[in-house]
DNA sequence: CAAATTTTGGGACATTTGTCCCACTTACAG
DNA sequence: CTGTAAGTGGGACAAATGTCCCAAAATTTG
């Protein structure tokens, strides 16, 4: 539901402290709605998450955001952008207050050719969200939503945070008026 | 519509012709329908296309399929699952008859270390890759059926391949029935 | 604390999509 | 050439989802 790295989140935490890597690394701090990333816009720099839950998602011409994922602590973001040297494919928003580990694209180009440890953290990353993400499009398609909301359901009760049924219904790519009559039948269907 | 990387297959062609990387690289050849890899296994080698088209898809456990992408030219196979050292997320088939390079998992790893360009040819294409299946995503939650189609459509004429109702069903997402609705439709409103 | 705004819950109806089924065409093996 | 299988096209109905709308609850703001 939420994804996390711990691992690069220690490794950052790491080169923070280190006298050869840390003054290219800067904290940045935002509010719960406040945007990182604003999709079309140009990058300069590639943010890992300290703390915090942020959501990842597309606007489509017609207005509709989709949702890829919650990104939390260790995801890195803004690394495609750097990678491909295009704009922003998407929007990154704050959804609790949420600290970030700031670096320039070619400082994290860098790092990634030079620390083979961060290289391969990242790169195991970015290959695991393709596979994320394909996953979540063939679920979607394949299953109705009443066959995906008790596993969603699940995955929420052991998060620490609640979603607004807003966020949840555009990470399933439904209407919020189609979640409501989900749950009210999912309860009507456990009694 | 079918994914391409000239510079990945053209980089190919010169590895299998140098002396020091050529023999770390074989050719195996298929025919439409049999399968390169299948979801679930444990893989041993990494594939890129040489030539032929395949298809990319997931089965779910209701046993129905959906095709993230149709792959060409210069696409490479079973990196995600060398790079995270899991079984196959998803089965390869040949559609067209079909040509790849292959190399061993680890030769890829070192392949990946050692030659600067194939590491940011196949970094830069797998990023790609994830922007591309995201936008996919986003487009079949936020879009009706009857607005992708026509982009859909103007693709396929540019391609020199023809696909049958039941892959361009799977990759949409919808049923073959479906599908015959919205192209029915398609045409009176073009008459 | 009260007003204004956002979030939630749901009725009623339209539209989209799926399921089941059958007939017609095309490709191919014997 | 012929029978079988695969692919295509579509009717009829059921199920899922969206749209529009309104009211109650919760949250924010002055």
């Amino acid at each position: 539901m939420i994804t996390t790295n711990l691992q690069l989140r220690n490794l950052m935490e790491e080169l923070t402290g280190n006298e050869s890597t840390g003054n290219a690394i800067t904290l940045r701090t935002l509010q719960p709605k406040q945007r990182l990333i604003v999709q079309d816009q140009a990058l300069q720099s590639v943010y890992i998450i300290r703390s915090g839950v942020t959501k990842c998602f597309i606007t489509e011409n017609n207005e509709r955001d989709y949702i890829l994922d919650f990104l939390g602590e260790g995801e890195i973001l803004g690394e495609i952008e750097a990678i491909r040297h295009t704009r922003a494919t998407c929007t990154i928003e704050a959804i609790t207050p949420l600290t970030v580990y700031t670096m320039s694209s070619v400082q994290f180009h860098h790092f990634f050719k030079t620390l083979p440890t961060f290289g391969s953290v990242v790169l195991e990353l970015i290959a695991t969200r393709l596979a994320r993400i394909s996953e979540k499009a063939a679920r979607q398609q394949l299953y109705t939503l009443s066959e995906i909301l008790p596993q969603l359901l699940s995955a929420l009760e052991s998060q620490q945070i609640t979603f607004t049924k807003q966020d949840l219904s555009e990470y399933l790519g439904i209407s919020v008026r189609s979640l409501n009559r989900l749950l009210k039948d999912a309860d009507n269907t456990t009694i």
